[in-house]
DNA sequence: ACTTGGCACTCGCACCCCACGGGTGCTAAC
DNA sequence: GTTAGCACCCGTGGGGTGCGAGTGCCAAGT
């Protein structure tokens, strides 16, 4: 059914679309292209990709456009990975070279892939839950209060101000730390919680409720809602792609300030080492379906973090996207896991 | 030369437009409004207003439209303030209320002020400069390697990861930390320079070279580029606004991504208490010549710390928004002072 | 069986034209 | 100083039209 002409002349409507932004006809791909036929019979092959779903026209005598299905096919099986230019690995380079803490690393890539893609960038922060606890701080604000203070081999630094049920001096909140860190320091935080399970109760003394709060507050930091965060750029190229969304930016706009929404969609690039691309309407998400998200996950070669990626239209640069995701996820989860 | 009614035929003119987003006409202005004249008079009125430059017409034989100097004219001498209603002020209590720590109030403040005004919020983390120290912590992660960690009394914490000239053991760290502390605990950053400048030299011991180092950690912290950071929200409102902007949504995205020029825009608003109006052109910066700024600074009563506020269009319901800004500063302001 | 040239047909788009109507400025009267 | 009347301006929107890109189909060729 779909031979291998047909399945060219999807690749030559994707890339002229892409490039030209205009419905492409039957004579533009016969002439553009080296196909070998005419444009007769590439007529017949897009009728018969539109048969297939593959492409579709705006409005009856006009060119075709590739729908969905279309783009889907074209990444699966008619993109070859375009490689970096030299320049671009080493903007990549210097651009992240100099970061100094982890706010400024997850800083740096979103503007980075922003202005490598054109696009809106997402990086998320290294999940709690797959980072380690390096170390547990208690810092005291007030007799009754303290700020309580997780470092993850990640590099992020979580805090939370804590109110005391009683008094606490300072030995005794050394002695608390030591225990704190005893009992976690050095595991998956994703473990944390049967660590600390008989922490509270176990320890009979005068602070007893006191590490009950603790633990509790540690608890609470770990919990799901607060223990993802996603930073965004390049939101002013939605403008510039502005028309590629029928006029929904809006409706994308929206969609990016629901940080748990895109969480969501990051969190479903689970395979490691692999680009993940999700095409319109393969978005489960209101408001993103004429828009496509290309990410993958970063970390270092053992496990992966967290995910980072782009999100523009389906009319994309797929391979030219897929590229720069790749690079720069490589890049930030050596830094991050150095770091 | 601008006698009463003129001015308010000018009131009527940019209430009507801010409704409408219509040029409003000599006829409507005396119809929907009762100012005991004839439409023929306030043409009159009309034509003097657009001599001093307060009005025009977009284009020959339509309505006017105020211009920037209108605008200003309505902001600083017309407008009355809107009292927020009930349900808006038990909406921004109850929304504050349950912030865990600065950044979720921070988070949850640019939202609501977003929500409230329909508008761009812009809201700026306390000044370190304006803060004090509250407590400096050094958490080890490596024999050579720290974490810096700073406390101020507004709720931030900054951190940073330090490598250090030689290894430190933890006797070592805790007096070095004692020492810091002692010098600095307490006192508003800015006076911090003064403070350690001779620490570093001034204790001799087998550690000058760590300390050394931690106090120009402890400066650069402080220091003018990273010391100040700001958060936004509702940009989606943008989109809903976009007529507005006369198709450079683009650029005022692009405006809203350098958080550097943000800054300083907030940082004009000096004066305590009063919320500064910013239209137009007035604002000194690329691409927001036809967006107004209306913000204010926030903090106890004793002393400001930083600046919030949202952006818009200059075609703003500016009674409306200055309510809603003042307001929610002064809630923000309360948190701060007691968090 | 596939390919090709030819051809009639279909629309979207850009363009033009024109009537409509809201709004103005002027003038003369009050 | 205010008002009614009036001529005039011009942007907007609807209808008509020609153009051109593109399609689908068919009959002939390989």
């Amino acid at each position: 059914m779909l031979d291998d002409r047909k399945l060219a002349v999807l690749r030559a409507i994707v890339e002229d679309f892409v490039q030209t932004n205009e419905p492409v006809g039957s004579k533009m791909v016969a002439e553009r292209h080296v196909l070998g036929v005419s444009s007769a019979t590439i007529r017949n092959d897009m009728a018969a990709l539109e048969d297939e779903g593959l492409i579709t026209q705006p409005h009856t005598s006009a060119g075709r456009i590739p729908t969905d299905a279309g783009y889907r096919l074209f990444v699966d099986r008619l993109s070859s990975v375009k490689p970096l230019s030299g320049a671009e690995r080493r903007a990549i380079e210097t651009f992240l070279a100099g970061s100094v803490d982890l706010d400024d690393v997850m800083q740096r890539s979103v503007r980075l892939l922003a202005r490598l893609t054109q696009q809106v960038a997402l990086v998320q922060y290294p999940s709690l839950s797959k980072s380690s606890v390096r170390h547990v701080e208690l810092v005291p604000v007030s007799p009754t209060r303290l700020l309580f203070i997780l470092v993850t081999d990640t590099g992020r630094v979580e805090q939370r101000v804590v109110d005391l049920p009683s008094a606490l001096d300072d030995d005794s909140r050394s002695h608390l730390r030591a225990q704190l860190n005893a009992a976690v320091a050095g595991s998956r935080l994703a473990d944390v919680p049967a660590l600390v399970a008989d922490l509270g109760a176990a320890a009979p003394g005068p602070h007893t409720s006191t590490m009950r709060t603790l633990v509790s507050t540690l608890l609470d930091t770990v919990a799901e809602q607060r223990e993802e965060r996603v930073v965004l750029g390049g939101a002013a190229n939605l403008a510039r792609a502005g028309s590629d969304f029928h006029g929904e930016v809006q409706s994308v706009l929206e969609a990016l300030e629901e940080h748990v929404v895109l969480l969501r969609l990051l969190s479903e690039v689970s395979e490691p080492e692999a680009v993940t691309v999700r095409i319109g309407a393969e978005n489960q998400a209101e408001g993103l379906a004429s828009a496509s998200l290309v990410a993958t996950s970063y970390g270092s070669a053992s496990r992966s973090v967290a995910a980072l990626g782009v999100l523009g239209p389906t009319r994309m640069d797929y391979p030219g996207t897929m590229a720069a995701v790749r690079a720069v996820a490589q890049y930030v989860g050596r830094i991050v896991a150095e770091g």
